[in-house]
DNA sequence: AGGAGTACCGACCAGTTGGTATGGTATCCC
DNA sequence: GGGATACCATACCAACTGGTCGGTACTCCT
């Protein structure tokens, strides 16, 4: 068990690490030693844990699944009992995330699978499930507010719904990255919520008048 | 005359060529050697025309906005009286533009920027200018829509829903990636129509039953 | 003619890359 | 206690990287 958890430790490690550098500097631009110099270990031990260079790049997209997966599974947006304003909360907090820099706020999946789409299938394939699982948890609350709005048949579906949620934020990260800051990427995400809003009904929230809180956007400049 | 039609000849080769390369395989993925066989000259030539590699790819940024800059400008697009038309039909236009490999129709400077945001400057500076430009050709549409309809002070501006377009559009570039195909991109910017249709009133179009026309989906499977 | 400048070639270089070979040590099983 | 195994460190390698440099062919100017 000892054995076990120092395991995980050096491997944990190997894979914060390369999450880190990969969204800074991208994929091949990451070599393997930098990955173990910031985690602290040698090439023997990158190299006794992880079979090439892609092996790591494909367990860390998992590692980087489950634990967006347990954020977003702990975040307080399932609470409210309307399902449209779940959706409206998920988003919120989406905006709520971006914050600082961008290496700290984009999606680790997004990057990697834009620069190794065509070269890796295995990695496409791995940041593709975590995106497409990511929203896939959000197609029963949209489901739901269709079906609690009486809306269907309307030429759309809730999964298309969802990976456009998706398409958003990774579009919103570029423009982050692109303007060296945030602000872009929160006026993106506040455009998605006014289209759930008017797809949903407008009326139906009371924060219309205005309807993104100011108080995630800057300290103080 | 003809040194300089030789000389931009050779030149153009070799951005165009990096440009290829680059939005299949990534920048640094994309070595000196493969972009001056795919432009069949030596390195010898690369290293005349250009001083680094980096300079390349500011080279090719540039070249990449005139290019796509003279192909939206030439669009039919602008013919619509109706400034709300001529929105939707920039939309349509995008939309049919997105067939094939995502090689083939996603953004130069987007995946560019997302891959070399932190690590080169210069090479960011660009690609935001290209991004920022591009987004600019909308703003007097998206104005003159908004007078036209009576809209402002609804808390967004011509200007961020014209960034929103282009974020839609990345971000659907990174779903045709990740799920190897155009569909996803599709339903994104279907999503982004509807939107733009919804803020400015979607008893305005005769579309408004089924929003968009099928035919540009697939020919034939 | 001849010299200067431009465009290009291709062999070469130093540094870096992912990956390996080997050896040492701690732990576990018998 | 002895061997098997997991874990990790060090030294090393062949291949590749961006970039250099001496040389060549050609054009233009005087």
């Amino acid at each position: 068990m000892a054995r076990d958890s120092e395991q995980l430790d050096v491997r944990t490690r190997l894979l914060d690490a390369a999450l880190g550098l990969v969204r800074s500097k991208g994929y091949t631009a990451t070599t393997v030693d930098e990955i173990c110099a910031a985690a602290g270990v040698t090439k023997g031990a990158f190299f006794h844990h992880f079979k090439s260079k892609d092996e790591l790049a494909v367990a860390a997209v998992e590692r980087w699944s489950t634990t967006t997966g347990a954020l977003f599974a702990g975040a307080p947006y399932h609470e409210p009992s309307d399902p449209v304003e779940r959706v409206l909360a998920y988003i919120d907090f989406r905006r709520s995330l971006i914050a600082g820099e961008p290496a700290g706020f984009t999606c680790f999946a997004g990057t990697l699978v834009q620069e190794m789409y065509d070269a890796r299938p295995a990695i496409r394939d791995a940041c593709a499930a975590c995106i497409r699982d990511h929203a896939a948890t959000l197609v029963a609350d949209i489901a739901a507010a269709m079906r609690a709005r009486g809306l269907n048949g309307q030429g759309w579906t809730a999964e298309s719904l969802a990976l456009h949620t998706q398409a958003v934020l990774q579009g919103a990260f570029i423009l982050a990255k692109a303007n060296g800051g945030a602000a872009a990427a929160i006026d993106s995400v506040d455009h998605l919520r006014r289209y759930v809003e008017l797809l949903f009904g407008g009326q139906t929230l009371p924060t219309q008048a205005s309807p993104i809180e100011p108080t995630l956007t800057e300290p103080q400049p």
